[in-house]
RNA sequence: CGCGGGGUGGAGCAGUCAGGAAGCUCGUCGGGCUCAUAACCCGAAGGUCGCAGGUUCAAAUCCUGCCCCCGCAA
């Protein structure tokens, strides 16, 4: 079985270093390194950084439908198939039936819910207890394509992106490697997406890194873990920004509109639309993160400050 | 040359502008109070103030260079 893999991002890293010690993929594809960090310098993608640990040097291409050194390969000595995780690019034809079996996707999400970019987060923010993660064949449409198999896993409340990409990444990289079985053998099934079903996972938009602390604890806390460890949600305390990295909601606790309502097992408890969310991990610009309970001592927190 | 914050006993911070004996809230250890305690009281240990050089009678504090961490913006 020969096989091209398509990634970028972290969550390809994470199925590229699941996958890679069960299957050799005879060519790895990725995006060009881009300008990233203070520095500005020039940084490979997550996909690269990991592929080199397993001493692959990827192909790096901004746009591969019409890259010819691609094509022309695809033509001379084509793969059976092509997985592609977490690429950000779509993938047009002739690549995207080029090869024999087609171009598989790993999706971490239920499909036909929360198609787009930002499933994992998205499901966090909407506080399910349940997500999983699907393997299907590309087709032009986004996450659209009929699906070969699909695993699904239950999500904790205080699950955070990073937690539940790793689990998905598992899984995910578990179920194509059994697909691998039903390819070889000619027997995979494919079942189509119900279009009825389906829903959307927007990327993340700046602003919504912002709590407001109008809004209800439950729905702060899921935020706060939908959006750890990247970008973190924040707030903004004495005209300063405050990243807020772990919470716990109390739904019985004070209401206060972002007031400093009292404090639990000394960690601060600020007061939500409802309820009441309690610090348990920070970070104040500038520092590195800290205990919520660390960082009310040192800022000299008290009952009645309030936040922005 | 993108903008900016920071490195002070184990933790989080103040002190730096106006140089002059190491501070605050905790933690740790010992003792006390208490039915008991994360509460309270008493005591103790623990720091070359990121590194190097310079100015000075005297440097955490002023000057120069370097290392490391981080926020924003891209």
């Amino acid at each position: 079985m020969k096989a091209w893999f398509f990634g970028s991002g972290h969550f390809a890293a994470l199925c590229f270093r699941e996958i890679a010690p069960f299957l050799h993929f005879e060519k790895v594809v990725t995006l060009p390194p881009s300008p990233a960090g203070r520095t500005r310098a020039l940084r490979p993608t997550p996909l690269e950084e990991q592929a080199l640990k397993h001493r692959f040097s990827p192909f790096r291409c901004s746009n591969p439908s019409i890259e010819p050194l691609l094509l022309e390969e695809l033509v001379k000595d084509p793969p059976d198939l092509a997985l592609v995780v977490d690429f950000s690019r779509f993938i047009r034809d002739p690549l995207l039936n080029g090869p024999r079996l087609g171009c598989l996707n790993l999706h971490p999400s239920l499909l036909p819910a929360y198609r787009g970019a930002a499933p994992i987060q998205r499901v966090l923010m909407d506080g399910l207890n349940q997500t999983g993660v699907t393997l299907f064949r590309l087709v032009e449409k986004m996450d659209a394509g009929p699906i070969l198999l699909q695993k699904a896993v239950p999500v904790g409340l205080e699950t955070t992106a990073g937690e539940l990409a790793e689990i998905l990444a598992h899984e995910g990289s578990q179920i194509f490697l059994k697909s691998l079985e039903y390819l070889r053998g000619g027997y995979a099934e494919y079942i189509a997406q119900d279009e009825n079903l389906a829903t959307f996972a927007p990327k993340i938009d700046r602003e919504e890194e912002r709590l407001a602390w109008s809004e209800p604890a439950l729905k702060l806390h899921n935020r706060v873990r939908a959006l750890n460890p990247s970008p973190g949600a924040y707030c903004v305390f004495s005209g300063k920004r405050l990243k807020i990295w772990k919470t716990r909601p109390l739904e019985g606790a004070n209401p206060g509109n972002g007031m400093v309502t009292g404090f639990a097992e000394r960690f601060p408890v600020v007061g939500c639309g409802k309820g009441g969310l309690v610090l348990l991990e920070v970070q104040p610009e500038g520092k590195g993160p800290l205990r919520g309970d660390d960082w009310a001592r040192g800022s000299r927190i008290k009952e009645g400050d309030r936040f922005e």
